[in-house]
DNA sequence: GATGAATGAGACTTCATTCAT
DNA sequence: TATGAATGAAGTCTCATTCAT
């Protein structure tokens, strides 16, 4: 009931991130709709009331929840990009691997392609907003990747348009398998994580003359 | 307001049938929880009460709108299967068309995929059931196929396991992009069904030795 | 669903009755306001809208259904009554085990009794009713039966004003006690009937001088 | 609709019970099943909604109002029994009268009753707990007066069983003319409660020798 | 006469939002 | 800042009543 200033001052300034939090957990559980502010309050430790200092509505508590959770999926991603080295068809396998980590293993990544998927009719600014800030960059850097193979001579010059988005369409069907069966899906990710890579590169590297 | 003679038979034994359409669309539009059963009624033409004369609950009603429109999806997969005729490759080449009309273009196809993301968790008989009924034969039909091609010598013997998922992956991800964007998704279709078949084969071709 | 004729014509003139007899197991069974048409009708063996074809109204059913089970229940008293000899305290004695079969033991009685109790001020016509046409006459005649004694000189003379009533309270007594507890009372019945009617002869015979 | 100073405080404490009182009226005066929980809002002085944040179904609310209830009607008349004094019979007649006040005039006790009657088979825990903890209780008491009349040789020594129910008896019939004539019975209840316990003490006492 | 599909008002219940403290 | 009591609109579900067959 009352805590000691220093503990309180702390939680005040971390108040809005914590109720971000309980919310990404109460809307990944139950979607937006059957989700009641009350949940998230009861994961956050507050009072529904609080909630309402720091968000207006349902609506924008949801979406600032997305904004805040899509925000760190792209932050590292250049410098992986940096850091990987060696010929493209390296970089490229280096890459898919990390986008297995960082939209399929982590919760966080997963979770924004739910609520994408579920809601984002109702919500049709957050995704298009999802769409410049996270897909399009992403798509960018795989097609530097490859475009970059094609030039070294590494990868087939005449590989169809749209190529790059069948590369990384796997990594979403994964994403979607777990979506859908939770952390016991009926797929050996490794082997599957394995076998993508293995074949995206079969399919993307030049006949060896 | 006013029936015709016959109509009430007609409409007796068409009821269900036109508010399971109507329960499709609806769901399909704003999700589970946010869909009212009075918006079902009011596409079905009929008022709230008419709907639990054939379904006790929301929940019935949507599972059952869920079966019913699963139903039909594996119907002419068989056929289709029977139908494409010459070597492995384009045996496969055909079935994966086939996939893309029936689970993407298809709305049906694609609304039962965004029920089991968005509403999966709620109802999880009916994820287990479409595991077991749609996603299972379907893997395994396609499973078939590859194992006919390595068999015959068209395709690679080293194939990883998982390779199978990982062929059809991308159909499923075109599936999430029109859920996500809508009838007006940012992907060439045409072009990118071409990159998804032609990759998949090189991919699992034998290197012409 | 198809019925021979003589059946059939029989059915059609016992209806009402049938559907009074329904309507007093379903409406004794839930109360007024808990029975549905549908349960009346279901006991009935009839459909809902066969039930308008008799009664306009639920209000209308319930109000019948009470009158035709009040009706018959002081038909004999007078019969009795006359059918009782001998000193008067030996046919009060006789009257009052009457009416212990009649509004305790026999199950319409006793419903009735709930009717008033549980739905009597949503009918106030109903009850005004059944006091005039049960509850006065039958005051009447054990009243008469007293005034008898007296005149003979079997019973008191000073009985106070309103004996009578506190005379026959107990039948009600088991009555309410049947109507609570069900066929199970946490009452001896048998021995009940006679300590009232001897704790009521002594109280009320002349002592012997 | 404007609010002072403390009066929310107050409010907060007070709700349940001005909630229980408000349902008291409205079950009392249209039974469970046709009393609507705005009827008990409005009484209340409250919305709906604020009934849902003391009592989680209308069932519920119903049980705990019966208890609240019911509770107090037993707590004096152990008190009052040690109060009265003198020989058994003169004690008999104060409790009596003692019942009188509080199962039928007051109308708390005689509400309760009616509860019983018109929905203890919704209820039947209600029903059981009435018994163990009122009736059975009450009962209790008058057989200890009786006994000990019995015992001082006051009262006949060969009274039959169930005797105490028949003495009692009498005090439910006025609680059950109350319910069903309201506050307008066709009966003069001073005059009745008299010959009540005239004609009991006559039929109790031993003859005197 | 009998049916039972259909209606629609109204019941219970939930929950986003407000606001006095 | 934080609370949580209170609201009231809205949702699911029920059921008396109607009416075409």
């Amino acid at each position: 009931m009352f805590k000691c200033d220093g503990f309180r001052r702390r939680r005040k300034a971390e108040r809005p991130a914590e109720i971000l939090e309980a919310a990404f957990d109460a809307f990944a559980a139950r979607g937006y709709a059957a989700t009641r502010l009350e949940d998230v309050a009861a994961r956050a430790g507050v009072t529904k009331g609080t909630i309402y200092l720091y968000f207006s509505t349902k609506e924008k508590l949801f979406e600032e929840m997305v904004r805040s959770h899509s925000a760190g999926l792209l932050a590292d991603a250049d410098a992986i990009l940096g850091r990987i080295e060696g010929a493209s068809a390296n970089r490229l396998r280096g890459f898919l691997r990390f986008l297995y980590g960082r939209c399929v293993t982590d919760r966080r990544g997963r979770e924004i392609l739910r609520f994408m998927i579920a809601d984002g009719k109702s919500f049709p600014h957050l995704v298009a907003e999802h769409y410049r800030d996270f897909v399009l960059p992403l798509l960018g850097m795989v097609s530097g990747l490859v475009d970059q193979g094609v030039a070294a001579g590494e990868f087939r010059a005449d590989l169809p348009r749209e190529t790059v988005r069948v590369v990384i369409a796997p990594t979403l069907f994964l994403s979607v398998i777990r979506l859908i069966f939770g952390d016991a899906p009926p797929v050996d990710e490794e082997a599957y994580v394995d076998a993508h890579i293995e074949l995206a590169m079969t399919g993307l590297l030049a006949a060896p003359t």
